[in-house]
DNA sequence: GCGATTGTTTACCACTTGGTAAGTGAAACG
DNA sequence: CGTTTCACTTACCAAGTGGTAAACAATCGC
């Protein structure tokens, strides 16, 4: 899918270089989250990008060097893409719907993302060891959201770790799991997903606000 | 870790054509749950099984055949983990218990299990279409179950496909994504596993049980 | 016992892999 | 303007990839 239009040298040459090193970031992230990362070759993502492996290799030493800086990258949007969410207004169950709505559109716009994070997990090592150092920030952000909703009384009483694990990967898995949607007999167009999204709230509606408060805010 | 204990030939030689195709399979499962199909080379493989590259592919005349005769393998093994604790007695919530109980125990034991059919779900096409036409009997049961459940008003009305991908995969994140449960604080013991279990079985528990059965039930 | 069959190995092969070395053209700098 | 620096390419390489061909040894039917 080569879309090499070997623009018009542009900008200053630094600046130049901070473009390549983002196209390449880009793409690696892209096809590393879709395609896993041994299944990716530098000569791949180098025709993707309408280069030359060597000049991958320029920029980081090796194919390893370039996972580490694809791995802080992708933490950098997610918590982008999320942590935005936490800071909005609104309180107990309407901001975590936003949450949840924010990582839906993430699901369908933007799959290698939350691909990419489910194969570092399998990578395993270092590689693990970045991604969720990169997060931590974030991690806490939430559990402290989750904290003061349960003091408050708007949250069912448990253990923030994993509500926030039981969440992220019932959200995850709905919106990724295609396969597993094929086999239960979800065709995953953007119509149906929809409807999960819809029906996934009030699943995590159930499991999540406490019943005192339920009355007050109903799910849609 | 090359086990090879070249075994002294026994029994006829069909049962033990059998027995190296079974060893093969074992191991490729295995592997390719843990590892990713891309990252495991034929030589890897027969390197573990104390044999040559090829004569795995004497038994099947590609790699790609051989990853669908570990496919069928996987969903076989699924099923019958599985697939046993539908037809045990009780009915409800005990019952989605005992399901929630064998993920945890196949998650704990045999991770690569899950982890395969993850990878598949990963390389999708023809991969994907086969472990979804092998897995369909058993995805048509557990509809059926739910369907019994909520018309009899034990469950929460809900569309049963999804409430499937939904507790399938927040059983199966919660026992298989480690790094997820690392960056949350969660150091993934057997102990942990526990507690997360039972922490996991309540939020089902809200999340599916009908509240005007509830009380009748209460979760552990 | 003996040839045929079967499971496996040794010997290859064309191709791809991540990575190195040296060269090149254009911008940056004095 | 010359030269130095930089981003990148062309030319390689050794190690590995999936796969083929032929040799070989154990077991089967007879």
């Amino acid at each position: 899918m080569a879309l090499a239009v070997t623009s018009p040298p542009k900008g200053s040459r630094a600046a130049r270089t901070r473009a390549t090193e983002d196209r390449i970031l880009a793409v690696a992230l892209e096809s590393f989250g879709m395609k896993g990362f041994d299944s990716v070759s530098l000569d791949d993502l180098a025709a993707d990008l309408g280069i030359t492996k060597q000049a991958i290799l320029y920029h980081w030493s090796s194919k390893r060097a370039l996972l580490d800086a694809v791995i802080d990258r992708a933490a950098l949007e997610l918590i982008i893409e999320f942590d935005g969410a936490l800071s909005e207004d609104g309180s107990g169950w309407s901001r975590v719907e936003s949450v949840v709505r924010r990582i839906f559109r993430v699901a369908m716009r933007r799959p290698e993302l939350l691909g990419f994070i489910r194969e570092i997990s399998r990578i395993g090592g270092d590689a693990s060891l970045r991604v969720t150092a990169d997060l931590d920030p974030f991690v806490s952000r939430a559990t402290a959201y989750f904290n003061r909703e349960m003091d408050e009384g708007r949250m069912r009483r448990c253990d923030p770790g994993l509500l926030l694990v039981s969440a992220y990967s019932t959200v995850l898995g709905a919106a990724t799991e295609v396969e597993v949607l094929r086999a239960v007999g979800i065709e995953p167009t953007l119509r149906s997903t929809v409807v999960r999204r819809r029906e996934l709230l009030s699943f995590l509606y159930a499991a999540m606000v406490a019943p005192e408060y339920a009355r007050t805010q109903a799910p849609r």
